[in-house]
DNA sequence: GGTTATCTGGACTCATAAGTCTAGTAATTG
DNA sequence: CAATTACTAGACTTATGAGTCCAGATAACC
């Protein structure tokens, strides 16, 4: 038995490992095969055996890359929340106008919360959450909470320029991400709505930067 | 093989049913522990055996009186938002002033929403819908689709008193829903929040009532 | 080449759970 | 009473899936 984390030791050389090497390829291999099963099929709904396949390994291998199910899951979940949520949310920002600007964010965040993989992966920490909520704390704090973050961080600018006018603003951000959501996001997760239409998503934008704007915008 | 449906054929006296009758009450302790297990551990979480043996009855009881685990699943859903969708919700409305009976309207439903077995019922779907959106059929009529009609008629009224002014009305009455959720019923669902306390509630209602005249109060 | 460790493929154990079957018992009608 | 249907208790069948084991092949190191 050698250890089974997939992270090398410190980086120092590690020259004097004897036998053959691990194949990281075939480590990436499984997480990407069991993030998509995870997430198309549920916890319960995937087996070892489906991951392995769908890598192109043996199961043997995945056991010795993952020490059980529930870790491999986290690993995956890990993979998927960095792939979904992109870095680049509020970057090359044109500055047009506060409308202009938050319909763009907005625009961005609604095709993300309400996009498959979101519903998904929202389903899967439902159906493992009583097998332990650490899945749900590794998503909630590099998913949600992160972007939390950003639109904290926009909506203070514009509070700076003065054309917002809000106290709180964790709670203004919190209320964009509701509204974003919407009554769609629950619809999809219970299976009563399958696709979600540009119209749709365009709709639950507008409704929503109209309702902030009401809100929280300077009446100069 | 007799009939397995729950229900009595016409009211028409059936006397000429030839041996022992279907006991009713053990009818009804199977859904009722069906439903208890269904809501607590989901459907896959959930064995035959054990509401068998909650329900103090033989598994072919079981088997004899709902055909399989999906019908039995169904009936147990069915029982549960008839038992938590409370048909007085908008009854004995003292008629004081919008705000306050807002208020009070909010408050009976954020308990609703944010209660238990309203999360427990979120999940049982999420974690069913694959395996037919039948049950969230039933549940979305049942339950949120009856809430929507009656708030529109709570602000229909208000809309008929010049206090409220509001174009459309159904939106209106999903907004006040998606507000009173907030990001409260989602966390209770990924398992991050396993409480809810008093003041949660007070606040999502709070923050909905000021949210929800600041946009639909009519300026007099 | 020898050693060590990984990979493969498949057989294997073990547990769980849906649904069936059976033999006996209880309740109701005729 | 006999016939009929419901209920019980438990054994049973079948399928699925997590995790293990093993024999042989492969890839690195010395």
């Amino acid at each position: 038995m050698t250890a089974i984390s997939a992270e090398n030791p410190p980086k120092s050389k590690q020259k004097s490992v004897r036998g053959r090497p691990r194949d990281t390829s075939k480590n990436k291999a499984i997480i990407h095969s069991a993030s998509r099963l995870f997430l198309e099929k549920g916890f319960d709904g995937t087996s070892m055996d489906d991951i392995a396949k769908r890598a192109g390994v043996s199961k043997q291998t995945v056991y010795s890359h993952f020490a059980c199910k529930e870790v491999l899951c986290s690993e995956a979940i890990s993979l998927a929340v960095k792939r979904y949520s992109p870095d680049t949310a509020l970057e090359n920002m044109e500055e047009h106008s506060l409308e202009a600007d938050l319909r763009a964010v907005c625009d961005k965040f609604a095709r993300l919360l309400l996009g498959d993989d979101s519903v998904a992966m929202a389903n899967l920490l439902v159906t493992s959450a009583p097998k332990g909520s650490e899945f749900a704390k590794i998503y909630w704090n590099a998913g949600p909470q992160a972007m939390h973050g950003k639109l904290k961080d926009f909506l203070q600018h514009w509070i700076d320029q003065g054309a917002l006018s809000i106290d709180d603003t964790s709670k203004a951000a919190d209320l964009l991400a509701t509204l974003l959501k919407g009554k769609v996001h629950f619809l999809r997760s219970i299976g009563l709505m399958d696709t979600i239409s540009e119209e749709q998503i365009q709709e639950n934008v507008e409704d929503t930067v109209t309702i902030f704007l009401k809100l929280y915008g300077a009446k100069i």
